[in-house]
RNA sequence: UGGGAGAUCGUCUAACGGUAGGACAACGGACUCUGACUCCGUUUAUCUAGGUUCGAAUCCUAGUCUCCCAGCCA
């Protein structure tokens, strides 16, 4: 089975190289010789679970250093141990293995606390930062509001051997948690708020997963982010549009405390086996990518999680990679969707079918075709003997003779689709209908000669007649009838518990709202259906982590969690086939 | 009335002063023992108004709309 496809996003028709204005900019830096390779990193902070916006800058970031032969670095951005927890590190490892890459390097930002702390020094050192004793409250005051400009802290002229002092005492854990920070002295007045002196370390006496209680003070993002570059020797620095305006501050920090050409600020991390060459790295912003019906936002998820609107971080309706991947989804999957989506600065909305649609894409080639029944109804063939049993060979794809195949048992008693039977059938059905025919598939041609109902008038049997002529591989075979449908014995038939998976939110924007309801309020109550039907015997035996296709309904995988063959077999349903006759029917 | 960014088919995305192209979707057809897949075909776009130019999505001017920023979060 080919797990590999020819791009079909954005690439040059002539090179097939992809092309959008990051590659650009990195080929134009290989060719000048601004860099002889790349480096990149993915720095995601362990404070929950990675979705698929994340798989986007996933595959950016490890995509890049795969197709220029540079590197790529997982770091975890651990400078805020009140918000982060190491269950998620381990979630975030595992899920850019399944995503299919590997890092060059493995780091942390807490790596580098070491690091951090002299430049602050170096800093104050420089007149370039300051000790500052307001509180929250006040320098939200002091910092003035988008059209107005900030006031100086009474604090920012403090002399560089006071501030040394305070500095170290804040490190010395000698105050309280709030009671000072760390300010870069830039300009309080400037329109771009991050420049109006911000903070650059915090008090914040909380154990620390990696550091333990090493440091009663932590760095700030746009301190840590932007150092933590230069010291892994990142080259290119990608990250998301809203970070576009930090971009001056980021350039601020990696040249005011200037790595490069102070190795005594990072010797000890050599001496400590982390090879370390710095860079002047350049940031780089692109958009997010935004799906339809779906929430991406972090806290969000977080809510849906911990107020039990979902089951868990891996809930198959969850747009988080374990979920999407408890659900069935695959990693090549994802990889073509953000392959085929692009990358550029445009904010944007992508239709959630683009996604269902490369599931498909991905499915069809690889998954092994099965029958289930998700909605039995009892059809009896009356002109077989009622002990008839003969077993079929099925081919397990219709394209892909190295699939292989596999024994169907057949039988006079078999359950159908409920929905592939009407009574009063609508203009263009081609399934069964009182007198009609139908091919069962792999079988031959069946006519419905009679309804039975229970007494509410509830149809609960199919009694038919298999036209033997058209069995296959009989001359007959080749007799047409509008329609197959799909069929399991009903005496080998294996009970299933199917889950039919569906958009958790029934809005197409669930973050709006204006109308004065939250996403909570858009939760598709259909999101999750559990039914009872059954599968024939060899997709009770599939692997756990093999999909298939039953035929006519979609892609199916096991339960993650609750498939346990052959005691309890659980498929959820990945995604539904195309379905011209549902469009059609809908109309 | 501050600073930053962005507006191209329904959606996503190309173009780098020289034929507005691709992908997905939609629609029509072919094929079909999956109303799937596959194949063929069709429709649809440069935010507005001026200007420069032989020629403008691209350059200039003026507007309009959208997004981001006032955490000791990232």
């Amino acid at each position: 089975m080919s797990t590999d496809h020819l791009p079909t996003g954005p690439t040059d028709d002539a090179t097939g190289e992809i092309r959008d204005f990051i590659r650009q900019i990195v080929r134009e830096d290989l060719a000048s010789g601004k860099h002889a390779s790349i480096h990149t990193r993915f720095p995601p902070e362990p404070n929950g679970f990675l979705h698929i916006g994340h798989a986007k800058a996933i595959c950016l970031n490890f995509g890049l250093a795969q197709e220029f032969g540079g590197a790529c670095n997982l770091r975890l951005d651990d400078t805020n141990p009140a918000k982060e927890d190491p269950a998620f590190v381990d979630a975030i490892k595992h899920d850019v293995h399944w995503l299919g890459f590997d890092w060059s390097e493995l780091r942390h930002a807490s790596d580098y606390f070491g690091v951090f702390y002299l430049a602050a020094e170096k800093l104050i050192e420089q007149g370039d930062a300051y000790v500052d004793d307001l509180s929250p409250e006040e320098m939200r005051k002091f910092r003035g509001t988008l059209t107005e400009a900030g006031r100086n802290s009474p604090f920012r002229d403090r002399g560089v051997e006071e501030n040394l002092a305070l500095f170290r005492r804040m490190r010395a854990g000698e105050f309280a948690d709030g009671a000072k920070t760390l300010r870069a002295k830039i300009d309080m007045s400037a329109g771009n708020i991050n420049l109006r002196d911000p903070a650059l370390y915090r008090i914040r006496k909380v154990a620390h997963q990696n550091t333990g209680d090493a440091w009663p003070i932590y760095p700030m993002y746009d301190f840590a982010h932007s150092l933590s570059d230069a010291l892994e020797g990142i080259t290119h620095s990608l990250c998301t549009l809203e970070f576009e305006d930090h971009r001056p501050l980021y350039d601020w920090c990696v040249d005011k405390v200037d790595l490069v050409n102070h190795p005594t600020l990072w010797q000890h991390l050599v001496e400590a086996g982390i090879p370390t060459v710095p860079s002047k790295p350049r940031q780089i912003e692109f958009s997010r990518g935004n799906i339809n019906y779906t929430v991406m936002s972090k806290r969000k998820l977080l809510n849906l999680v911990q107020g039990n609107l979902v089951d868990g971080w891996d809930d198959p309706r969850m747009p988080t990679i374990a979920g999407v991947r408890r659900r069935g989804f695959t990693a090549a999957a994802l990889r073509l969707f953000w392959e085929r989506i692009g990358v550029s600065k445009q904010n944007s909305v992508i239709d959630l079918g683009v996604l269902e649609g490369c599931v498909r894409e991905d499915l069809d080639s690889r998954a092994e075709r099965r029958m289930g029944v998700v909605d039995p109804l009892k059809v009896t063939l009356t002109n077989l003997d009622a002990s008839h049993v003969e077993t079929l060979t099925f081919p397990n794809h219709p394209k892909d003779e190295s699939f292989g195949t596999r024994q169907v048992p057949f039988t006079a008693s078999v359950w159908i689709e409920r929905e592939d039977f009407e009574e009063v059938p609508p203009k263009g059905f081609h399934r069964l209908k009182p007198e009609g025919e139908v091919r069962l598939r792999g079988v031959g041609i069946i006519r419905c000669d009679e309804v039975v109902k229970d007494a509410a008038g509830l149809v609960v049997e199919l009694r038919c007649s298999l036209d033997k002529d058209t069995r296959h591989g009989m001359p007959g075979a080749d007799r047409k009838v509008k329609g197959t449908i799909h069929w399991v014995s009903a005496h080998h038939g294996v009970p299933a518990e199917i889950r039919l998976y569906d958009r958790l939110f029934n809005v197409a924007d669930p973050d709006d709202d204006s109308d004065g309801k939250t996403y909570e309020d858009h939760i598709n109550p259909d999101s999750a259906r559990v039914v009872h039907g059954y599968v024939e015997p060899a997709a009770a035996t599939i692997a756990v982590d093999q999909r298939v296709q039953f035929e006519r309904m979609g892609y199916f995988v096991p339960d993650s969690h609750d498939h346990a063959a052959p005691s309890r077999i659980v498929f959820n349903r990945v995604v539904t086939l195309r379905d011209s006759w549902a469009k059609q029917a809908g109309k």
